[in-house]
Order: C-alpha cells, then structure tokens, then sequence
DNA sequence: GATTGCTTACGAATACAATCGTATAAATAT
DNA sequence: ATATTTATACGATTGTATTCGTAAGCAATC
C-alpha cells in the first residue's frame, strides 16, 4: 500500500478523462489524449500502469483488454489542487481566487443562479 | 530570450515569496522557504539563478548580494493555472471551481460583499 | 496454420526537476 | 592582517516523469 501522493501532469490528464467516461480502457484513453498531445500509445500504456501501481487507478483484467477505473475521486483532487493554488497563487484568499474565476468569463444564468445561492447560505451562517 | 515556460512547483513557491515581498534576497527568500521545507541555501540559490535563466525573474546584481524581481506577473501565473485546472479537475465549468471554492470556507463579510458585486456587474451584461 | 493486428509487460533511454558539495570572492569581525 | 562569515557560481548527483522500442500472447482473418 503506498501514501496518496498528488498526480502529476500527466497522470492529470488521464484522470480527466476516465472521470468523465466513468471508466475506459487503455485504447478509449488514449484517443483523446492524442487530440492534445503527439504521443505513442505504448506511453500512455506505460502511464495507466504506473497509476495503477500508485494506487490512482484500479484495474479489471479479466479479459484480454483492461478496464480502468479511477480511484482517486475527483473532489479529492479538486480540493488537493484548488488548496495548493490558492495558497501560492492567491496568497491564501480564496475570494480573490472566485473573483479571477468569475471574471474570465461569464457564466450561464443558471450557473450564476447556482453561485448565489450559495452565497446565500454562506451569508445565512 | 525563452519562450514562456511554466513554472515547476518550486518556482512557484518561490515566486510567491517574491510576489508578497515585491523583491528579495536569495536568503529572504530560504528563510521562509525553510519554514515549509528542508532544504539546504544552495538549493533555493540554484533554483532562482535557474529561474533567471528562464526569464521568470530578473535580479539587480550592483551590489554583492543579488535582488531578485518577479517578473512574471502573478496575474498571468493565475490565468495559466486556474486554466489548466478548470479544464482537467472540472470539466472545463469555471461555476464549478466557484462552488467549489466557496464551499472550502466561509469567506469574510467584505470578501462576500465583492464577489456579490462581481456578480451583479455580470448579471447586467 | 500462417499472417496480421491488437493487447499487455517491461526494460531502457531521455528529459527535466531538485538537491547538494565545493570553489571562490567579498565583507566583516577578531 | 588573518580568520570567519556570507555571498555567488557551477558542476555533479540524485530523483522523478515521460517516452518509446521490443517481446510475447491472444484473437481474428486469410
């Protein structure tokens, strides 16, 4: 058994995917890694095994092409990476970092619904 | 002259030293280095004569003991990173990482009272 | 049943990041 | 003036991430 350690870029990258397919194998991931970044596939291979040794991923080998699941949950790494950038990048303001946020685009109406209820219940508190 | 790379995790908590204090020494900047991490003074020393290499800091070498200066501006380390990170850990839903963010603590009444009037201002466009 | 294609496994190379030791020079203290 | 402290420079080492080539197995096709 091995200590969480943060995922790097790379492994990152891998994750996001197999978040949003719940899970893939090898070949699914690999696809769309390839839209961003020129790389072989036996790299990408390389990489899902190596987060399988980490513990980031679990594996199904029971037929010929594994299956991979993540299982690093997403909001533990949100809350991983969001705490780490707030800290450096913001100097520990998590406001300033909502503001950057917000200002890089305007969300939808239904977002910006979302955000104020939110800051309603803080407000309630 | 080099293309903008992006700061390793080092750097960056070094630019942050430098980002609050504007500019400082190789030592101001190890000694609160040292207060997160063991490391010798030649290793804070090395990575920020790296970090000059790259063009992310410019330093004053009039005087025997060197000064060093961001200069890439924290804004842009912001726009990168927070980029990078809304795509990867929240699906590309910059409301997501607000949530997110605001649901880690409460923030401060007059913090509260900026982002509501952040997102009036967003409300009438 | 040979060939082709797709799969995993894995070692090795490469690249990059981080760390430190040692040399040297300047400033300060003795 | 000598010794001590404090600074930079820089090579070398270590650590970690990334990349790929090659081998081997299995399944489908010829």
């Amino acid at each position: 058994m091995n200590k969480t350690s943060r995922p790097t870029e790379s492994e990152l990258d891998i994750l996001s995917i197999l978040w949003e397919k719940e899970n893939a194998t090898v070949r699914e991931v690999h696809e769309v890694v390839q839209k961003t970044k020129e790389v072989g596939y036996t790299t990408t291979l390389k990489l899902m095994q190596i987060m399988n040794e980490k513990g980031l991923v679990t594996r199904n080998v029971s037929s010929k092409t594994h299956i991979y699941t993540p299982s690093l949950k997403r909001e533990k790494a949100q809350e991983q990476f969001v705490g780490k950038i707030i800290q450096t990048l913001f100097s520990g303001s998590t406001s300033q970092l909502v503001l950057q946020a917000l200002g890089r685009q305007k969300p939808s109406d239904s977002d910006l619904a979302d955000i104020k209820s939110m800051i309603q219940k803080l407000e309630r508190k």
